[in-house]
DNA sequence: TAAAGTTACTTAATCGATTAAGTAACTTTA
DNA sequence: TAAAGTTACTTAATCGATTAAGTAACTTTA
């Protein structure tokens, strides 16, 4: 648009654009009085440096991009992961970085991730909410472009995790503590994720003397209320109930939730059930549902922080396998025994 | 990274940097022999332009800002904002533009979303999920810098708008049609979008022949179960009570469905009720929630659109407040009378 | 057939920054 | 006091693209 530039400003100060320069990053050798008045004149001249200049010739540009699926299941829509981004997008502000969406086409041309990322000129990639299968992703991160996954952890790059082994255990022994001894578990869609969940569940009945069914554990989808509903008529169909039902996750619990109503079953009095993720949809229930609140905020600035010392400190940053702890949220939906 | 430039392929094929770049940007005075060949060569070798070279001469970057609102109620976990970028994305991404989150600030520097955008050198700004009397939304809109809005026009801007008069209108005389004559509203937070639809509810019952108690008609939070619950308690509370309760959006009626679950009243047996958006929810519960679909996929593909032909055809271009419709999506909530 | 036009290139300037290398004025050291 | 060092600048090259202007070879026109 009309964006003032450094020549502009030199003339006004009738220096050379290299004092400009040098007075607005802070350089060494010039006058501090000089660069003093130079900043003030660039700030009232409203001037911000030209980004396509500045990552040109320095070779970063300041951005990050961001592989997000904008799938139902683990995309925007899902609040862990726009909460996740929101404290990543709030950290990366902080340390200078915008954020761009990387797809995988840029007009007729069918790019990879990696490729759009070179064009874009990405300092680091953030791949959220992500497919970890995907050929592109894997492409990516085998590159030697910095970047940092969420509740994965590749070979050889950061990660950041919610600690679901623990996480799962934790709501287990709560839901032990209040004297449930029959527990189901209607888990999700078979990912990394899960199969920690499943690890912790398991380990954790075991630790505490609980020999569970296999008909007590049940395979259903994230963030699907019909899978839920449908896992939910089977178990209560069963001749010996569970008396407590944990569900994939907070908004697939809604399909729990009313199927328990259909066919009679009051919460928390006739069954008890339990969510996760701990997102607001939790509290707006009531009884509140009782979840397992993933701690999104310290995990997405955990993910900024590592992906901004891996860019500007390559030689000293060493790869990271961060893991988040989460709390139980007691809500009202398991009743003591 | 490990990036081709434009003189790694002239050096390759012997021509100047020049040709090459012709070659690519299929110019006419060269040779249709030659330029296919460089063609090949360079996407031999892998070749994608750097943005940023681009960027800095042309004055185009290919890159269209996004002004987002991280919040809870009209943020990236709403369904139908987040379906809005999705098609809003897909279709920039077809004209070869891609998203870049702008916000208010970028390290210590604070800025305006003008200035943000200015800096990194935004063809145009998506202005979506923003609380439109922001200072700064209102600069950015009073600037030359080509923007699209979502549902709140502003003078000599372009805008998409869902048609909330006539989709409050179509829900309303759909419940009518069902035979309900005492049709209560809870609204959403007073903003554009709800004056309109207040305004559609009014008309059409207007129109119907039907007067509304004023009682019937209350304050609510979009996207908030528990004032959509306190709203149902008092409604139920009447001596006179209606037999339809229209709720701001289909997420807070969660709190609705809770409260009259507690109270003891069967949807749809002793009360009717419907949704607003359309969102996935709505089909998750049981029965189907009753709601008016907007059409989040038509309004983010036009929006791309307009902002496209405004960036590209600056000159032909005319303003354009485009309004779209929607459906009455038919679920098990409303009971015929 | 000479002038004018066309084709298919190359040369060189440019976008707006950064930074190594150069330099004039002044200060310190031996 | 002459050599060496420091300070505070300027000059000029550069990042990787695009494009106006230049030009040689060939073709068309009058």
């Amino acid at each position: 648009m009309l964006a003032v530039t450094l020549k502009q400003i030199a003339e006004a100060c009738n220096v050379s654009t290299a004092t400009v320069s040098k007075a607005l990053n802070y350089a060494s050798d010039i006058g501090a009085e000089k660069a003093e008045s130079i900043r003030r004149t660039a700030k009232s001249m409203g001037y911000f440096p030209n980004a396509a200049a500045r990552a040109l010739k320095t070779n970063h540009s300041r951005n990050i991009g961001v592989t997000f699926s904008l799938d139902r299941a683990i995309g925007l829509t899902h609040e862990y992961f726009a909460q996740i981004l929101e404290s990543f997008q709030l950290e990366a502000e902080t340390s200078g970085y915008d954020l761009t969406l990387i797809s995988r086409s840029l007009g007729k041309t069918v790019m990879s991730y990696l490729e759009h990322s070179i064009y874009r000129n990405c300092d680091g990639i953030f791949v959220l909410a992500q497919k970890f299968e995907d050929p592109s992703i894997i492409e990516l991160v085998s590159s030697k472009i910095p970047l940092v996954t969420i509740d994965y952890a590749f070979n050889g790059c950061s990660a950041v995790s919610s600690d679901n082994v623990n996480n799962m255990s934790g709501l287990v022994r709560y839901v032990h503590s209040l004297g449930h001894r029959k527990i189901a578990f209607i888990y999700g869609d078979k990912i990394d994720v899960t199969t920690r969940r499943i690890e912790g569940f398991y380990k954790t009945c075991g630790e505490l003397g609980l020999s569970i069914p296999h008909d007590y554990v049940v395979e259903g989808v994230y963030h699907c209320p019909e899978t839920s509903a449908a896992a939910t008529r089977k178990l209560m169909s069963l001749t010996d109930r569970p008396t407590c039902i944990m569900y994939p996750d907070d908004y697939s619990y809604i399909g729990g939730m009313n199927e328990l109503d259909r066919l009679g079953f009051s919460i928390p009095e006739d069954i008890s059930v339990t969510g996760f993720d701990g997102i607001s949809l939790s509290k707006g229930l009531r009884p509140n549902l009782t979840t397992f609140h993933q701690d999104s905020g310290a995990i997405g600035k955990k993910a900024a922080q590592l992906l901004v010392s891996a860019i500007e400190q390559p030689d000293k940053y060493k790869f990271e396998h961060v893991i988040i702890p989460g709390t139980v949220w007691e809500g009202g939906t398991v009743k003591k025994q």
